[in-house]
DNA sequence: AAGTGTGAAGCAGTTCACAGCA
DNA sequence: TGCTGTGAACTGCTTCACACTT
């Protein structure tokens, strides 16, 4: 693996290519070219070699990439290689479709618990995943978590991230339309709903 | 209005902008200055005092820009000044959740149709939508609607994606982890939840 | 004094063309 | 022949510095 300064594009396109590569194993092709996987994935030929380019020679001229090797080598970078432990909060709607969305195990993301404030809520099961209470967020430092998924209410947003900075989470998936305040070592993904579609009119 | 090339950033950004005035406005805020602007947005001031440059001069120097009208021309140049009417396909929790959401009608959108298979579900009402039999699906020209939500399980997508395209839907917001084949002239945006999950482990 | 608008410089990502390998 | 890997050209976005307005 090559150690050079990978441009921001190009990971954001590796997990597109894994999402197709994991389409072609299922369907159980083995090789693949880089023209096969552009097109599966909406970009050119020479844009996914240059983004392999970056890391190593992952393909055979003439023949193409080995989608298992290829997989692999993809989740390594994406460090998805070992299993990644997530919490949930906030069990609405939202909170129980993506609790309910069996499509995580093949990234090697596991939702290991899940919080809510509603006494009704709490004991429940959603998804395999048992909902507990919210209050007892500090619990999340024994479970060795390194991801959340934010799905309450925006009022409460930053009131339920700021204890899971503290016990050790890294990494938010932010459904709610606030923006968070988090210390600079803490990525924070932003999904806005709304705002997805209204910037759709722009275009159409 | 100016009429110049829009860098596509630019024009990405414009949503963030609007949700910040928004914002602003809710608290009471008259005037913003784009330093103001851009730490809501988490971007440098000259970099909103740019992206407005395309469009023509916005605010006053020496004191900032006028919230209301700075919301306006946004709301223009993203084509939100009159209502757009979307529907949504696939009424689980995720489709629920879409449309118990509130936040759309300051960006004047409005989920006028839900659809789904169950029976059991067709004749109710979720976030005063009424769910009609995806088999009427052709019923949608009638409505008017350009935008559609698709939150229906992945392999069925395409299935319901190639009649909303023919009864004149323009956008679609499609929730699957299924790569669309749409014509040239609809705009697609892809929320994969399970990949927005997978892309945080590697910046962690 | 405070804050905008913008030409120009700098930088990053995309596109190309082709050398090289199976 | 088919397809990969990559330096080089190109394109477009970001960043800067500063003139200008209130």
């Amino acid at each position: 693996m090559r150690y050079a300064r990978i441009p921001d594009q190009t990971i954001r396109r590796l997990p597109l290519y894994l999402r197709a590569l994991f389409l072609m194993a299922e369907q159980g092709q083995t090789e693949v070219s880089s023209k096969d996987l552009s097109e599966h994935v909406g970009v050119h030929a020479w844009q996914v070699r240059k983004d392999f380019s970056f890391f190593g020679e992952f393909g055979r001229p003439g023949v193409g990439y080995q989608v298992s090797w290829l997989t692999d080598q993809i989740k390594t970078i994406l460090r998805l290689d070992s299993e990644k432990k997530a919490v949930l909060v906030g069990v609405g709607n939202l909170g129980a479709a993506v609790l309910s969305f069996s499509g995580f195990n093949k990234y090697n993301l596991t939702i290991i618990a899940a919080f809510d404030a509603d006494v009704n809520k709490i004991g429940q099961t959603v998804g395999g995943v048992e909902i507990r209470d919210v209050a007892c967020l500090d619990s999340v430092g024994e479970l060795n978590a390194t991801l959340a998924v934010i799905t309450v209410p925006g009022q409460v947003a930053q009131a339920v991230v700021d204890p899971l900075v503290n016990v050790g989470i890294r990494g938010i998936l932010n459904f709610t339309s606030c923006r968070l305040i988090v210390p600079d070592q803490i990525r924070v993904t932003n999904i806005d709903i709304g705002m997805d579609l209204a910037s759709l009119p722009y275009y159409i």
